[in-house]
DNA sequence: CGCGCAACCTGTCTGC
DNA sequence: TGCAGACAGGTTGCGC
């Protein structure tokens, strides 16, 4: 669930409320939250560190500390990060863990499918390493464009679908993005990749940024368990063009909207408007 | 090396 | 109603 505009809806809330904290304890409730450090080592390098920036990369966070550490987070595909203030009650059922702030605010995060995960690097320089080894440009920056589309598809026998959810080619787009993407820019998920023309991988960069900003808009989509930071539900499955939306009339041509499987995904796409 | 797919977990929904 | 099986938004690692 969690894609890039999710996290970065959590990103934003969080960011006025906890830079400049402490954290005045950090509790591991699941050890394999924070594998394959040991819980006690996670949570002695957090207690008493300041967050000093709520940043984000991909569908990462990365909270810098005072120590000029960084504590990444993944959601993966349950994960929630809660705010929850002073008097609020801590959800127990599916908790993996909590940072309790100074003042009494904590975060909490949550996960019924136990695949998201923490951990602490010491540094920048660590930081930059992890994420350079499995991503590939923000969207929203200026290295990502249709020009560099183009040239990571040249040769690639996949799917043009499969390549936008390889996070190596951009950072953050996940199953529902890469759909809506697809169609904004009129080209099939199983087009294999090779085969874009450099026209058509400009409009699939903008039908990257403009899916993932309508999302960022509506403050992320929930399909079923995604909540922001303050529990309260996003509003983008409700502007779904095509994803989620089999047998219902495409937005353009009104011809029901198929669903078949790409690149091992539920995908859904209108056969007419996105020609193979 | 590129690609497809199973595995990691648990909950929910569908069909018999 | 009960139960087996399929499926779910992500990432990683393995085998071909």
């Amino acid at each position: 669930m969690p894609e890039l505009p999710e996290v970065e809806t959590i990103r934003r809330q969080l960011a006025p409320v906890i830079e400049g904290r402490a954290i005045a304890a950090a509790c591991v409730r699941d050890p394999k939250w924070v594998q394959p450090v040991r819980s006690s080592a996670f949570e002695r390098g957090l207690t008493g560190r300041t967050i000093v920036h709520a940043g984000r990369r991909g569908k990462y966070f990365s909270f810098k500390l005072d120590d000029g550490a960084f504590l990444i987070m993944h959601l993966r595909m349950t994960g929630n990060l809660l705010y929850l203030s002073e008097s609020a009650a801590v959800p127990e059922k599916y908790l993996r863990g909590t940072l309790t702030l100074d003042g009494g605010a904590a975060l909490a995060f949550v996960d019924p499918r136990r695949f998201g995960t923490a951990l602490v690097l010491a540094d920048a320089d660590q930081a930059d390493g992890y994420f350079a080894a499995r991503l590939g440009p923000e969207p929203f920056d200026t290295s990502f464009s249709g020009d560099l589309l183009h040239a990571v598809t040249r040769g690639r026998k996949t799917s043009i679908k499969a390549v936008l959810l390889d996070q190596r080619t951009v950072a953050g787009v996940g199953n529902i993005y890469a759909d809506e993407a697809l169609y904004r820019a009129g080209i099939s998920p199983r087009r294999r990749a090779s085969r874009l023309t450099k026209a058509q991988c400009e409009r699939l960069g903008d039908g990257v940024r403009a899916a993932l900003r309508a999302g960022i808009d509506a403050k992320g989509a929930s399909i079923d368990d995604f909540r922001d930071a303050y529990g309260v539900r996003g509003s983008f499955q409700d502007q779904f063009l095509v994803h989620r939306r089999e047998g219902l009339p495409c937005p353009s041509c009104g011809l029901p909207v198929t669903k078949t499987v790409v690149a091992g995904r539920g995908t859904y796409f209108c056969r007419d408007c996105q020609r193979d």
